[in-house]
DNA sequence: AATGAATGAGCGTTCATTCAT
DNA sequence: GATGAATGAACGCTCATTCAT
């Protein structure tokens, strides 16, 4: 236990505001659907920050410039917030990452390119992440259980991209269903202590820990080697579209 | 994010009681220190299944079987009973730890030893473990520091045991300090999904991740059995003596 | 010690409600500002009779025919409400003397000017008074500071007063400073123990202290009515504009 | 209103420990009739520092060195030590200015010598004397009509020498009920500002209040002057047996 | 004579939420 | 679309007091 990574964002050294900062509201009312952009933000910044449970909704409000009343022409309730944020976070992480896949051949490959959708987009979204990870116990019991099976859904995935490697001969596992579960943790900690301002890339963290699943399952160096270079190709015509 | 792991242990499906079961208060008056106790456990239970904020005095009051303002002649502050809890955690951790390295010679088996104590240190005291990692944000300032500063010493002893092992040429890794987040944050996990009433025994969930560890950091097969059955001779006396 | 004067006003006979009743909140909500009024009325009727922390948020708030919470829409802490309660006496206070002492010319007559304003407003505002003198104590370091520096303005131009009687010969003491005390101390009592219901007019307790002062500070009957003459012509111009 | 003297002691400018410090009591137990003592230094300091409910059972248990069910053994509740203080001081203050008084003869000397004992009590036990006069209101139904009783008595005795003085024609007073509050309070607010250590003996701060309560009653300097000559002379007497 | 452990009531305050405007 | 005013419940904590030892 306690290790940097699994600390709360802000407890760690820097602190990067990835998901950008809480614009403090300006005082015009009236605002329409920015407002609930606003609140958004807002919450995301906060629950992760402090937790959901230490998040008011006189705070949320205050950060997002507006008074707590305001909130609930938006949104039904404090819960429904996290449930929002929650939802679209892991609909956006399923659909990347299940583009990322489809975008290979090889079970080595696809199980590598989820691996470094994963961690960049946990990179990329720290502050969502962190909540919809860490927030899952404060929810009532059927939007947990919601996104608990969405949860157990996409750790599916991983397992069964890892069973298709043990299969055709190219990773080997004692138990896949821990390799997965570790593999996922060590990956999923990336938004806990990424620092897009510090000396690694995004980028270079998702090759890394490419690199340490494969060679976790057992891959030769060769094999890392040729899949990085394979994703690589796959990203120059992704960057070009976007 | 989001897969099942990182979730708090009563979200995860099983939700084992590893810290034991809450006592209910028999209603004796005047029993001294074992309320200290009945305050320890509850607060602990309560703390890992509902989060820090999400637990009132009361609460803990209740499940200890006194009344709320009893908790406060064992206690300063609700603060006070979590800074309680993590430096205890944090302290038997180190010890454990140290202990198992102190028991072997090589590099690679020092970083074996360590990745198994704190994985079997994890599953048995997962509920601790969980809110000794998590509820790190919840502590006022001085605190705070005070067990980061613990966390950021536990996890430097794991990067120069790496650091050791590729020194003498038995590991390799791209970055040893990446190496270090991910390879702890997997372990640490462990406090997350491990069930004792599982298929898998503790020693057997830790010895997977001692194979995977060392396989992530490019050791060979050979390496790592021999580094197991090192491992299990070390243990073997420890056993008769406890 | 311990005559009656010096007593709370609830603990002397009459217990005269000069500053009005407080009114049985009726049950509408959404009163708006004068839910402020409430609880200010509320607040110094408590204060006074049963002191600063012997009076709960919740006595005054059902007093005020409102919820505690509603309190804090107002004030932002039990203090806020007594530091308004202070300021707001002390402000008006000094006002009314000041513009007592302006009417008229000779340093006798303004002494005595000021002596007769200040009892009578501690007749009319007697609850405001005595909580403003007797709970000094109850507030934190900032505000206590703050408070006793005007109190301490205020008896410093009484003082000067006095000197300037002593100046222009027609009044004698031999020690200002505890002259200025004692003088003050009867007159701030009247708030103590003066009963709108009794056989004497607040104008005749005011006079009277006028006497007692003044013959204290060695002025001859025939000064005396003289002064006393000149603040009543002084006062029948006021009236007429009131 | 808000002069300084009639602050609690401890908002003053000086703040005299008068009534002696309070003992940190030393960590031995069994300490019988001592504790008794130190309860009641204590609680008369706190009560005039920060008033009667503002003090803790606690506060004063610490204050004297004991445990807060150790004061249980010497008084029956909070309620009766603050009693028990206050009757003492009533008793003590009573028989002084009695004795006080039945040492002259004349009406003008008796109301002077009665001055200056209440002047001269107030000064050397100012904390009880604070405490037995603002702590009226603390009291329940019962021990509050008793204590007012006295208070009524006290008063009266002062009364009836003013009277007395008027019928003998030494002096004069347009309302002799008027003149006794505003008398008593002046010499009894001595208590909120006399400082031991200040350029006044407590002698001189009598001598002044017997100047200015005579001036005020119409006394002429010769009768004034006389007076005092009186009193000191019985004092020497006094002094000597003490 | 004094304590350590505990209680039940109540403290000042904050909470998420409602709703007329 | 947003607010100002209010609520009822609950918060962490302190209170005076009890009583077996």
């Amino acid at each position: 236990m306690a290790e940097k990574p699994t600390a709360a964002p802000d407890t760690a050294a820097p602190a990067p505001p990835v998901d950008g900062p809480v614009p403090e509201g300006d005082s015009d009312t009236r605002r329409g659907p920015e407002t609930r952009e606003a609140i958004d933000l807002a919450a995301i910044e906060l629950f992760a920050n402090r937790g959901y449970h230490a998040t008011s909704m006189r705070a949320i409000a205050s950060a997002a410039g507006i008074q707590p009343a305001a909130i609930y022409h938006w949104y039904e309730s404090k819960e429904a917030i996290l449930i929002g944020l929650q939802d679209d976070f892991m609909e956006e992480l399923t659909e990347a990452v299940e583009a990322a896949v489809d975008r290979v051949e090889t079970p080595a490959a696809k199980l590598a390119a989820a691996v470094r959708e994963h961690v960049v987009f946990h990179g990329l979204h720290a502050r969502a992440a962190f909540v919809t990870d860490s927030e899952i116990r404060a929810l009532t019991d059927d939007p947990r259980r919601t996104l608990i099976a969405k949860r157990d859904d996409y750790q599916e995935r991983f397992r069964s991209l890892i069973e298709a490697g043990v299969d055709d001969g190219t990773l080997k596992t004692s138990e896949d269903r821990v390799a997965t579960y570790a593999i996922l943790l060590q990956c999923t900690g990336v938004a806990l202590w990424f620092d897009p301002r510090g000396p690694l890339s995004l980028d270079r963290v998702a090759d890394l820990h490419v690199e340490l699943v494969l060679g976790s399952l057992g891959a030769s160096p060769e094999l890392i080697a040729g899949v990085l270079a394979e994703l690589h190709d796959g990203e120059q015509g992704e960057r070009k579209a976007a």
